[in-house]
DNA sequence: CGATTCATGTAACTTGTTACATGATTAG
DNA sequence: CTAATCATGTAACAAGTTACATGAATCG
Protein backbone atom coordinates (compact mmCIF):
# COMPACT_ATOMS: atom_id res chain seq x y z
CA UNK A 1 0.00 0.00 0.00
CA UNK A 2 1.29 3.33 -1.15
CA UNK A 3 0.62 5.68 1.43
CA UNK A 4 0.46 9.40 0.51
CA UNK A 5 -0.13 12.92 2.20
CA UNK A 6 -4.15 12.59 2.31
CA UNK A 7 -4.14 8.83 3.62
CA UNK A 8 -2.47 9.89 6.70
CA UNK A 9 -5.09 12.89 7.03
CA UNK A 10 -7.79 10.51 6.82
CA UNK A 11 -6.09 7.90 9.52
CA UNK A 12 -6.12 10.59 11.64
CA UNK A 13 -9.21 11.73 11.66
CA UNK A 14 -10.99 8.10 11.95
CA UNK A 15 -8.05 8.04 14.94
CA UNK A 16 -10.23 10.77 16.38
CA UNK A 17 -13.16 8.45 15.63
CA UNK A 18 -15.63 6.78 12.68
CA UNK A 19 -16.38 9.17 10.21
CA UNK A 20 -17.90 9.73 7.10
CA UNK A 21 -16.22 10.82 4.15
CA UNK A 22 -18.57 13.71 4.14
CA UNK A 23 -17.92 14.29 8.07
CA UNK A 24 -13.57 13.86 7.26
CA UNK A 25 -14.35 17.17 4.66
CA UNK A 26 -16.49 19.24 7.46
CA UNK A 27 -14.45 18.86 9.93
CA UNK A 28 -10.76 19.44 7.99
CA UNK A 29 -12.43 22.40 7.32
CA UNK A 30 -12.92 23.50 10.57
CA UNK A 31 -9.95 22.27 11.89
CA UNK A 32 -6.61 21.77 10.00
CA UNK A 33 -7.62 23.46 6.84
CA UNK A 34 -5.26 26.52 7.67
CA UNK A 35 -2.17 23.97 7.45
CA UNK A 36 -3.70 21.31 5.55
CA UNK A 37 -6.30 21.08 3.08
CA UNK A 38 -8.30 18.42 1.69
CA UNK A 39 -10.91 18.19 -1.40
CA UNK A 40 -13.35 15.53 -1.83
CA UNK A 41 -11.63 14.81 -4.96
CA UNK A 42 -8.83 13.12 -2.63
CA UNK A 43 -10.89 11.97 0.25
CA UNK A 44 -13.38 9.74 -1.58
CA UNK A 45 -10.83 7.80 -3.69
CA UNK A 46 -8.47 7.37 -1.08
CA UNK A 47 -10.99 6.24 1.05
CA UNK A 48 -11.51 3.34 -1.38
CA UNK A 49 -8.23 2.97 -0.98
CA UNK A 50 -7.53 2.48 2.17
CA UNK A 51 -10.66 0.37 2.76
CA UNK A 52 -9.39 -2.26 -0.21
CA UNK A 53 -5.96 -2.00 1.87
CA UNK A 54 -7.49 -2.98 4.87
CA UNK A 55 -6.70 -0.18 7.43
CA UNK A 56 -10.24 1.01 7.74
CA UNK A 57 -13.48 -0.46 6.79
CA UNK A 58 -16.94 0.05 6.49
CA UNK A 59 -18.81 1.03 10.33
CA UNK A 60 -22.15 -0.05 10.26
CA UNK A 61 -24.21 2.89 8.72
CA UNK A 62 -26.24 5.43 11.76
CA UNK A 63 -29.25 7.31 10.99
CA UNK A 64 -31.53 7.54 8.69
CA UNK A 65 -29.43 8.65 5.41
CA UNK A 66 -27.60 6.59 3.37
CA UNK A 67 -24.05 6.99 4.17
CA UNK A 68 -20.59 5.03 4.88
CA UNK A 69 -18.98 5.72 8.41
CA UNK A 70 -15.52 4.50 8.39
CA UNK A 71 -13.38 2.91 11.56
CA UNK A 72 -9.80 2.37 11.50
CA UNK A 73 -8.70 -1.58 11.47
CA UNK A 74 -6.22 -2.69 14.23
CA UNK A 75 -3.78 -2.45 11.00
CA UNK A 76 -4.51 1.04 10.54
CA UNK A 77 -4.42 2.21 13.66
CA UNK A 78 -0.57 0.94 13.92
CA UNK A 79 -0.29 2.56 10.35
CA UNK A 80 -0.94 5.90 12.11
CA UNK A 81 1.06 5.11 14.84
CA UNK A 82 4.13 4.58 13.01
CA UNK A 83 3.17 7.67 11.18
CA UNK A 84 3.47 10.06 14.37
CA UNK A 85 6.06 8.25 15.15
CA UNK A 86 8.17 9.25 12.02
CA UNK A 87 9.83 12.32 11.58
CA UNK A 88 7.63 14.91 9.56
CA UNK A 89 8.99 15.39 5.88
CA UNK A 90 6.38 18.05 4.28
CA UNK A 91 7.26 21.67 5.57
CA UNK A 92 5.83 23.57 2.52
CA UNK A 93 4.55 27.48 2.11
CA UNK A 94 2.76 29.05 -0.59
CA UNK A 95 2.03 32.94 0.58
CA UNK A 96 1.54 35.23 -2.00
CA UNK A 97 1.35 38.25 -0.17
CA UNK A 98 5.01 37.72 1.47
CA UNK A 99 6.24 37.32 -2.51
CA UNK A 100 4.62 40.73 -3.26
CA UNK A 101 6.41 41.90 -0.53
CA UNK A 102 9.74 40.23 -1.84
CA UNK A 103 9.05 42.11 -5.19
CA UNK A 104 7.70 45.47 -3.89
CA UNK A 105 10.87 46.88 -4.66
CA UNK A 106 9.82 47.25 -8.42
CA UNK A 107 7.15 49.48 -7.89
CA UNK A 108 8.87 52.03 -5.56
CA UNK A 109 9.93 53.23 -2.66
CA UNK A 110 6.40 52.70 -0.78
CA UNK A 111 4.78 49.98 -1.91
CA UNK A 112 7.04 47.45 0.31
CA UNK A 113 5.15 49.38 3.28
CA UNK A 114 1.78 49.03 1.52
CA UNK A 115 2.59 45.34 0.92
CA UNK A 116 3.18 44.99 4.67
CA UNK A 117 -0.40 46.19 5.35
CA UNK A 118 -1.65 43.91 2.92
CA UNK A 119 -0.42 41.59 4.38
CA UNK A 120 -1.30 42.73 8.12
CA UNK A 121 -4.91 42.63 6.93
CA UNK A 122 -4.64 38.76 5.88
CA UNK A 123 -3.56 37.55 9.21
CA UNK A 124 -5.58 39.55 11.37
CA UNK A 125 -9.01 38.43 9.44
CA UNK A 126 -7.61 34.90 9.60
CA UNK A 127 -6.77 35.41 13.35
CA UNK A 128 -10.42 36.71 14.07
CA UNK A 129 -11.34 33.91 11.87
CA UNK A 130 -9.87 30.93 14.03
CA UNK A 131 -10.50 32.52 17.23
CA UNK A 132 -14.38 32.44 16.42
CA UNK A 133 -13.87 28.33 15.93
CA UNK A 134 -11.93 28.51 19.28
CA UNK A 135 -14.83 30.33 20.96
CA UNK A 136 -17.42 27.73 19.78
CA UNK A 137 -14.34 24.76 20.78
CA UNK A 138 -13.90 26.42 24.19
CA UNK A 139 -16.77 24.92 26.36
CA UNK A 140 -15.32 22.18 28.59
CA UNK A 141 -11.48 21.73 25.75
CA UNK A 142 -9.19 20.31 27.67
CA UNK A 143 -6.30 23.24 26.97
CA UNK A 144 -4.03 20.01 26.86
CA UNK A 145 -6.42 18.69 24.10
CA UNK A 146 -3.43 18.68 21.26
CA UNK A 147 -6.61 19.41 18.44
CA UNK A 148 -6.98 22.32 20.57
CA UNK A 149 -3.37 22.63 21.22
CA UNK A 150 -2.99 23.06 16.92
CA UNK A 151 -5.56 25.67 17.40
CA UNK A 152 -3.99 28.09 19.64
CA UNK A 153 -1.09 27.63 17.58
CA UNK A 154 -3.13 28.95 14.20
CA UNK A 155 -4.04 31.95 16.73
CA UNK A 156 -1.08 33.27 17.81
CA UNK A 157 0.87 32.69 14.26
CA UNK A 158 -1.36 35.29 13.05
CA UNK A 159 -1.52 37.36 15.54
CA UNK A 160 2.46 37.21 15.27
CA UNK A 161 2.82 38.06 12.35
CA UNK A 162 0.45 40.60 11.53
CA UNK A 163 1.80 42.38 14.64
CA UNK A 164 5.80 41.45 12.77
CA UNK A 165 3.84 43.23 9.36
CA UNK A 166 2.75 46.24 11.58
CA UNK A 167 5.91 46.86 13.16
CA UNK A 168 8.27 46.47 9.78
CA UNK A 169 5.47 48.59 7.51
CA UNK A 170 6.40 51.43 10.52
CA UNK A 171 10.19 50.73 10.25
CA UNK A 172 9.80 51.27 6.44
CA UNK A 173 7.97 54.42 6.83
CA UNK A 174 10.64 55.96 8.61
CA UNK A 175 13.21 58.78 7.11
CA UNK A 176 15.43 57.05 5.09
CA UNK A 177 19.20 55.69 5.89
CA UNK A 178 21.97 58.28 6.41
CA UNK A 179 23.24 57.87 2.92
CA UNK A 180 20.23 59.18 1.70
CA UNK A 181 19.68 61.45 3.88
CA UNK A 182 22.94 63.12 3.01
CA UNK A 183 22.59 62.85 -0.50
CA UNK B 1 -1.99 35.03 -21.65
CA UNK B 2 -2.91 32.94 -19.51
CA UNK B 3 -1.04 33.77 -16.27
CA UNK B 4 -0.24 31.31 -13.14
CA UNK B 5 1.59 31.18 -10.32
CA UNK B 6 5.03 30.82 -11.71
CA UNK B 7 4.52 33.49 -13.95
CA UNK B 8 4.14 35.90 -11.56
CA UNK B 9 7.70 34.52 -9.66
CA UNK B 10 9.66 34.89 -12.99
CA UNK B 11 8.12 38.73 -13.86
CA UNK B 12 9.38 39.76 -10.46
CA UNK B 13 12.87 37.76 -10.64
CA UNK B 14 13.18 39.45 -13.84
CA UNK B 15 12.43 42.85 -11.99
CA UNK B 16 15.55 42.53 -9.74
CA UNK B 17 17.57 42.25 -13.07
CA UNK B 18 18.44 40.27 -16.48
CA UNK B 19 18.68 36.69 -15.75
CA UNK B 20 18.85 33.29 -17.05
CA UNK B 21 16.50 30.48 -15.88
CA UNK B 22 18.96 28.86 -14.50
CA UNK B 23 19.93 31.98 -12.35
CA UNK B 24 16.37 32.25 -11.63
CA UNK B 25 16.53 28.72 -9.96
CA UNK B 26 19.92 29.43 -7.99
CA UNK B 27 18.33 32.83 -6.79
CA UNK B 28 14.87 31.03 -6.01
CA UNK B 29 16.17 28.86 -3.80
CA UNK B 30 18.87 31.24 -1.80
CA UNK B 31 15.30 33.95 -0.91
CA UNK B 32 11.78 32.67 -1.86
CA UNK B 33 12.28 29.17 -1.32
CA UNK B 34 11.35 28.56 2.01
CA UNK B 35 7.62 30.68 1.23
CA UNK B 36 7.64 30.51 -2.45
CA UNK B 37 9.24 27.44 -4.43
CA UNK B 38 10.09 26.74 -8.34
CA UNK B 39 11.74 23.91 -9.99
CA UNK B 40 13.44 23.51 -13.69
CA UNK B 41 10.07 21.84 -14.43
CA UNK B 42 8.14 24.86 -14.20
CA UNK B 43 10.79 27.74 -14.83
CA UNK B 44 11.87 26.89 -18.35
CA UNK B 45 8.37 25.97 -20.06
CA UNK B 46 7.46 29.33 -18.33
CA UNK B 47 10.20 31.45 -19.71
CA UNK B 48 9.23 30.23 -23.55
CA UNK B 49 5.31 31.19 -22.96
CA UNK B 50 6.59 34.46 -21.28
CA UNK B 51 8.26 35.15 -24.34
CA UNK B 52 5.89 34.07 -26.56
CA UNK B 53 3.49 36.64 -25.06
CA UNK B 54 5.52 39.04 -25.15
CA UNK B 55 5.85 39.73 -21.62
CA UNK B 56 10.01 39.28 -21.61
CA UNK B 57 12.74 38.74 -24.61
CA UNK B 58 15.88 37.09 -24.27
CA UNK B 59 19.05 39.12 -24.02
CA UNK B 60 22.31 39.31 -25.43
CA UNK B 61 24.40 36.53 -23.82
CA UNK B 62 27.07 37.58 -22.35
CA UNK B 63 30.06 35.45 -20.94
CA UNK B 64 31.18 32.42 -22.69
CA UNK B 65 28.66 29.87 -22.41
CA UNK B 66 25.91 29.42 -24.23
CA UNK B 67 22.83 30.18 -22.54
CA UNK B 68 19.87 32.44 -22.96
CA UNK B 69 19.46 35.59 -20.47
CA UNK B 70 15.82 36.78 -20.24
CA UNK B 71 14.94 40.63 -19.20
CA UNK B 72 11.56 42.39 -18.85
CA UNK B 73 9.75 43.82 -22.00
CA UNK B 74 8.01 47.38 -21.56
CA UNK B 75 4.61 44.82 -21.16
CA UNK B 76 5.90 42.53 -19.15
CA UNK B 77 6.79 45.21 -16.33
CA UNK B 78 3.39 46.42 -16.27
CA UNK B 79 2.08 43.53 -15.80
CA UNK B 80 4.07 42.65 -12.66
CA UNK B 81 3.07 46.08 -11.96
CA UNK B 82 -0.34 45.35 -11.58
CA UNK B 83 0.26 41.80 -9.83
CA UNK B 84 2.16 43.80 -7.03
CA UNK B 85 -0.92 46.19 -6.75
CA UNK B 86 -3.39 43.29 -6.85
CA UNK B 87 -4.33 41.72 -3.36
CA UNK B 88 -2.38 38.46 -2.80
CA UNK B 89 -4.61 35.11 -3.25
CA UNK B 90 -2.91 31.97 -2.48
CA UNK B 91 -2.16 31.58 1.34
CA UNK B 92 -1.44 27.77 1.57
CA UNK B 93 0.44 26.09 3.77
CA UNK B 94 1.34 22.33 4.49
CA UNK B 95 2.56 21.74 8.07
CA UNK B 96 3.09 18.33 8.50
CA UNK B 97 4.64 18.74 11.72
CA UNK B 98 1.66 20.84 12.86
CA UNK B 99 -0.70 17.78 11.31
CA UNK B 100 0.99 15.43 14.13
CA UNK B 101 1.11 17.17 16.63
CA UNK B 102 -2.76 17.95 15.78
CA UNK B 103 -3.44 13.93 15.96
CA UNK B 104 -0.90 13.11 18.41
CA UNK B 105 -3.52 12.51 20.88
CA UNK B 106 -3.88 8.87 19.76
CA UNK B 107 -0.31 7.88 20.82
CA UNK B 108 -0.66 8.88 24.14
CA UNK B 109 -0.44 11.44 26.65
CA UNK B 110 3.25 12.07 26.17
CA UNK B 111 3.29 12.08 22.39
CA UNK B 112 2.03 16.20 22.09
CA UNK B 113 4.99 17.25 24.01
CA UNK B 114 6.99 15.05 21.31
CA UNK B 115 5.51 16.23 18.40
CA UNK B 116 5.66 19.58 19.53
CA UNK B 117 9.86 18.98 20.41
CA UNK B 118 10.33 17.69 16.67
CA UNK B 119 8.80 20.76 15.64
CA UNK B 120 10.41 22.84 17.69
CA UNK B 121 13.84 21.39 16.09
CA UNK B 122 12.68 21.70 12.48
CA UNK B 123 11.83 25.37 13.08
CA UNK B 124 15.14 26.13 14.81
CA UNK B 125 17.35 24.71 12.10
CA UNK B 126 15.87 26.85 9.21
CA UNK B 127 16.47 29.87 11.24
CA UNK B 128 19.68 28.90 11.30
CA UNK B 129 20.29 28.41 7.85
CA UNK B 130 18.32 31.41 7.12
CA UNK B 131 20.96 33.45 9.40
CA UNK B 132 23.58 31.83 7.15
CA UNK B 133 21.69 33.72 4.11
CA UNK B 134 21.52 36.58 6.14
CA UNK B 135 24.97 37.19 7.07
CA UNK B 136 26.11 36.26 3.14
CA UNK B 137 24.09 39.37 2.02
CA UNK B 138 23.99 41.49 5.11
CA UNK B 139 27.74 43.76 3.34
CA UNK B 140 25.99 46.85 2.52
CA UNK B 141 22.70 45.21 2.66
CA UNK B 142 19.79 48.65 3.29
CA UNK B 143 17.86 47.37 5.89
CA UNK B 144 14.63 48.98 3.98
CA UNK B 145 15.54 46.25 1.08
CA UNK B 146 12.32 44.75 0.73
CA UNK B 147 13.89 41.24 -0.38
CA UNK B 148 16.27 41.73 2.59
CA UNK B 149 13.10 42.39 4.43
CA UNK B 150 11.46 38.82 3.61
CA UNK B 151 14.61 37.38 4.69
CA UNK B 152 14.36 38.57 7.93
CA UNK B 153 10.56 37.82 7.94
CA UNK B 154 11.41 34.11 7.64
CA UNK B 155 13.88 34.76 10.86
CA UNK B 156 11.40 36.48 13.05
CA UNK B 157 8.91 33.67 11.71
CA UNK B 158 10.93 30.42 12.53
CA UNK B 159 12.03 31.94 15.78
CA UNK B 160 8.97 32.34 16.85
CA UNK B 161 7.32 29.27 16.06
CA UNK B 162 10.29 27.36 18.14
CA UNK B 163 9.67 29.37 20.97
CA UNK B 164 6.01 28.87 21.24
CA UNK B 165 7.18 24.98 20.70
CA UNK B 166 9.00 24.69 23.66
CA UNK B 167 6.72 27.34 26.09
CA UNK B 168 4.00 24.97 24.59
CA UNK B 169 5.91 21.35 25.07
CA UNK B 170 6.45 22.53 28.56
CA UNK B 171 2.66 23.62 29.33
CA UNK B 172 2.05 20.08 28.26
CA UNK B 173 4.52 18.41 30.69
CA UNK B 174 2.94 20.48 33.38
CA UNK B 175 1.03 18.75 36.18
CA UNK B 176 -2.41 17.92 34.29
CA UNK B 177 -5.44 19.62 34.94
CA UNK B 178 -7.81 19.71 38.41
CA UNK B 179 -10.20 17.38 37.06
CA UNK B 180 -7.71 14.43 36.16
CA UNK B 181 -5.83 15.10 39.35
CA UNK B 182 -9.03 14.88 41.23
CA UNK B 183 -10.03 10.81 39.54
C1' DC C 1 42.06 15.02 -19.03
C1' DG C 2 38.63 13.98 -15.73
C1' DA C 3 35.38 15.87 -12.49
C1' DT C 4 32.53 19.48 -11.49
C1' DT C 5 29.60 23.07 -12.49
C1' DC C 6 26.87 25.61 -15.79
C1' DA C 7 22.88 25.37 -18.51
C1' DT C 8 18.67 23.89 -20.85
C1' DG C 9 15.17 20.99 -21.40
C1' DT C 10 11.41 17.22 -21.11
C1' DA C 11 8.56 13.10 -19.77
C1' DA C 12 6.35 10.74 -16.31
C1' DC C 13 4.34 11.18 -12.32
C1' DT C 14 2.03 12.95 -8.00
C1' DT C 15 -0.85 15.92 -5.90
C1' DG C 16 -4.61 18.71 -5.51
C1' DT C 17 -8.66 21.80 -7.07
C1' DT C 18 -12.91 22.85 -9.43
C1' DA C 19 -16.92 21.94 -11.18
C1' DC C 20 -20.29 19.12 -12.06
C1' DA C 21 -23.71 15.09 -11.61
C1' DT C 22 -26.74 12.59 -8.82
C1' DG C 23 -30.09 11.73 -5.57
C1' DA C 24 -31.89 11.24 -0.81
C1' DT C 25 -33.55 13.55 3.36
C1' DT C 26 -35.01 17.15 6.11
C1' DA C 27 -36.72 21.85 7.37
C1' DG C 28 -39.80 25.53 6.74
C1' DC D 1 -43.75 21.30 -1.95
C1' DT D 2 -39.51 23.37 -2.50
C1' DA D 3 -35.27 24.83 -0.91
C1' DA D 4 -31.41 23.64 1.66
C1' DT D 5 -28.46 20.36 3.33
C1' DC D 6 -26.53 15.75 3.48
C1' DA D 7 -23.85 12.61 0.98
C1' DT D 8 -21.05 10.36 -2.54
C1' DG D 9 -18.64 10.43 -6.47
C1' DT D 10 -15.90 11.58 -10.90
C1' DA D 11 -13.78 13.98 -14.90
C1' DA D 12 -11.07 17.59 -16.41
C1' DC D 13 -7.76 20.42 -15.26
C1' DA D 14 -3.86 22.89 -12.93
C1' DA D 15 0.28 22.82 -10.61
C1' DG D 16 4.46 21.08 -9.23
C1' DT D 17 8.28 17.48 -8.43
C1' DT D 18 11.61 14.12 -9.77
C1' DA D 19 14.52 12.10 -12.54
C1' DC D 20 16.72 11.89 -16.42
C1' DA D 21 19.13 13.37 -20.90
C1' DT D 22 22.31 16.28 -23.07
C1' DG D 23 26.31 18.82 -23.78
C1' DA D 24 29.44 22.79 -23.13
C1' DA D 25 32.81 25.24 -20.24
C1' DT D 26 35.84 25.47 -16.50
C1' DC D 27 38.81 23.99 -12.70
C1' DG D 28 42.37 21.32 -10.62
Amino acid sequence: MESNPTSHVILGMLGLGPMSGYEIKQFVDGSTRFFWAASYGQIYPELRRLAEAGLIEADAPQGGRRRTVYKLTPTGAEALREWLATPAQTQEMRDESLLKVFFSGFAGPDATALALDRKREYHLETAERLRAIEADAKQGADPQDATYTALRFGIAFNDFVADWCEREAAAQREPRSEKERAA
